[in-house]
DNA sequence: ATCTGCGGTTACGTTGAGGTAACAGGTTAC
DNA sequence: GTAACCTGTTACCTCAACGTAACCGCAGAT
């Protein structure tokens, strides 16, 4: 395999748009979500806890335009779709999981570093306690 | 280990904000920008190509804020500001840099799908109606 | 001394992401 | 029949992220 000329530290590089898709809250959540199997638009959102119909059906339909995820409408009524990840966006299972678990394992640490952040700059007022 | 009541798909866990701030295009390339080691602000400026002095200065105050990033501020004249990452800021090099990898290795296939969704949806001229 | 240049920061205006709520359309209940 | 309901989508409006450009403070040149 030759080595890609292809830079995300490059602002004009392609690949770029493509890093900017992928770190993303939504798109990290929404393939936490696929990881365990295929899910209707419906059962997405409940799993995805706090998101609006619009960001998903956006979300979706970017993914689903990469190649991320894949979309399977079902003729039938009421209308039934499915998504799930293909093989592309299986390769996106190891980074954004490991996202989603960094954020959980560590935000006692967060947390704290910003307490302390926050006491240092700002004039000790609210708080203090 | 504990399993921690933390949660990232519930809406209202602090998990979730600490996912929003690493799931992100600026932190992701500002990490890799510093993987190779500590840098000035001006270095990092120009490491991530096209970032704005005004999302720099934001982005990696949050990232202080968060102790995902360490700054070293110098009194000399002119003034030196150095960047690095903290321990826990290291910890986030890998999944991060597997995103820009990912980004650069498989755009490719990524504009291969757009076009061919783009394609598919979109009729090959405006239909005047 | 004043002028110029650079590193880091901040004020302001614009754009685009995101929430709200209504919609399409078929199926069931009446 | 029609009225109510369910799934996925879309129109509209709000607000925060972002870029532009000016700013601040001092060193070195003139």
């Amino acid at each position: 395999m030759e080595q890609p000329p292809w830079n995300v530290m490059v602002a004009t590089c392609p690949s770029r748009t493509s890093l900017a898709r992928i770190a993303n809250k939504w798109t990290a959540m929404i393939v936490i979500a696929l990881t365990s199997g295929r899910l209707r638009f419906g059962e997405i959102r409940r799993a995805v806890d706090g998101i609006s119909g619009k960001v998903l059906a956006d979300t979706l339909r970017d993914l689903e335009r990469d190649g991320i995820v894949s979309r399977t409408a079902y003729d039938e009524m009421p209308p039934r779709v499915e998504y799930d990840l293909t093989p592309l966006g299986r390769s996106l299972r190891g980074p954004l999981t490991a996202l989603g678990q960094w954020a959980e394992a560590h935000i006692e640490e967060v947390e704290a570093s910003r307490a302390a952040y926050d006491e240092k700059t700002m004039p000790e007022e609210i708080s203090t306690r």
